[in-house]
DNA sequence: CAAACATTCAATAGATTAATTGATTGATAG
DNA sequence: CTATCAATCAATTAATCTATTGAATGTTTG
């Protein structure tokens, strides 16, 4: 490799950037660090690697910025950097996610015909829902869904939906909504529903614009 | 306040996307791509790279979605893809810009002693200019410092700063900006400046947030 | 101080990724 | 149709990255 052209700034610190959060087992590191601090060995267990192996990898982060570690008496905690970390693993994640869209609707497009997974907007959902042919369905964990939904929704993650597809009206148009957005669980569940026969839109927008918006959430309470 | 600890999906897609990202020819293909559409060859030459190569890079570049590529005569013409794209490579560079000031600042910290490059706010700077002895020093390209910058801030770009240090007085102190917070130009000038024994100093935020916040902006005449 | 423990280091074999070469495909022009 | 040009493909070699092992370091505890 001879010398490189060198010519926007930055371009080789980004490429180190990017290969060192080109790693899954990395990438799950610096989430579970988002969290709060931990310890190697911790970290190991929760992500399923050998400790030699985790202290390598966070080595890596950690030449990068992105984690800082203390020692802890016998532990060296692991928490997270300085400077806009989370941000650019959101920005990350949102255009993995948008890709994860653009290819289930060429997947989509090429078993229903026209029929796009665009997305429905917070009107059309009102009109839709004001008219009464309409079940919505948040298809996030359970957890998320106790903290606050749409009112009226039902709550079956995705993961769940094949075994409960019984639990949906056939006779009933099904309007699907996770998160945000970029958000590829309900772009998912309506893949899978219209595999099964139903009638199913997603809303373009998820929960946390609903809520943006200044509309009304259901809550459980909590005891 | 609502984050749970989810076994985040996407860890493999988002690290696969890292690994398109860590590799800087790519990196450079994908900027000139965003200036507009490119053939294959012309993005060879421009990144100093073999065509077979260089079509090699865009593959994969195009598997992530990151590039679409089309047939126009002879060529094949690239351009980018859709999504938030921009906005990701915003934020890598936003986090390798910050890691660099980072850096700088452990350099010089260790040939200063404890003179820190934090930056001035915006509010310290107007104090000290309104006591006068301060040079603001404006170390952005001239084209966009004749598009608008802080009222009677000299322009010496970075790249020229070795050149003309002579124009700075030595018995006033410096003040150093660029573009905005995590503008790095101010930092190596302020580092440089230093190295010269001048009494520098950089604003923490730079142009876009003075003008952000409503202040005064001075521009010259287009003719 | 020695033992127990958490973490890191160093060396190595196995996997991935990158660049080079020469052949192949697709499109245009004579 | 053939020659030419742009781009891609396929195969090879070189370079880099990953996981594993066992030894070394640094801390606490008895």
């Amino acid at each position: 490799m001879n010398d490189i052209n060198i010519q926007s700034p930055f371009v080789t610190e980004i490429a180190d950037l990017g290969r060192i959060l080109g790693n899954a087992h990395r990438l799950n590191l610096l989430e579970h660090i988002a969290q709060g601090e931990r310890s190697v060995e911790r970290l190991a267990e929760l992500s399923n690697v050998s400790v030699a192996n985790t202290s390598q990898h966070l080595q890596h982060l950690r030449r990068a910025g992105l984690v800082q570690s203390r020692r802890m008496g016998k532990h060296v905690l692991y928490g997270l950097g300085t400077g806009p970390i989370l941000k650019m693993l959101a920005s990350l994640r949102q255009y993995a996610e948008h890709r994860h869209i653009e290819i289930q609707e060429l997947v989509t497009d090429s078993l229903n015909g026209q029929n796009r997974l665009e997305g429905l907007s917070v009107d059309e959902l009102q009109i839709r829902l004001a008219e009464g042919n309409v079940v919505l369905l948040d298809v996030r964990p359970e957890e998320e869904f106790l903290l606050g939904h749409l009112p009226g929704a039902l709550n079956i993650p995705v993961e769940d939906l094949q075994g409960r597809i019984n639990e949906l009206p056939t006779d009933r148009e099904i309007v699907a909504y996770c998160r945000g957005t970029y958000c590829v669980l309900s772009v998912d569940a309506v893949t899978a529903l219209r595999a099964k026969g139903l009638t199913a839109h997603r809303l373009k927008n998820g929960f946390v614009d609903w809520k943006g918006a200044g509309l009304e959430v259901e809550e459980f309470p909590k005891n």
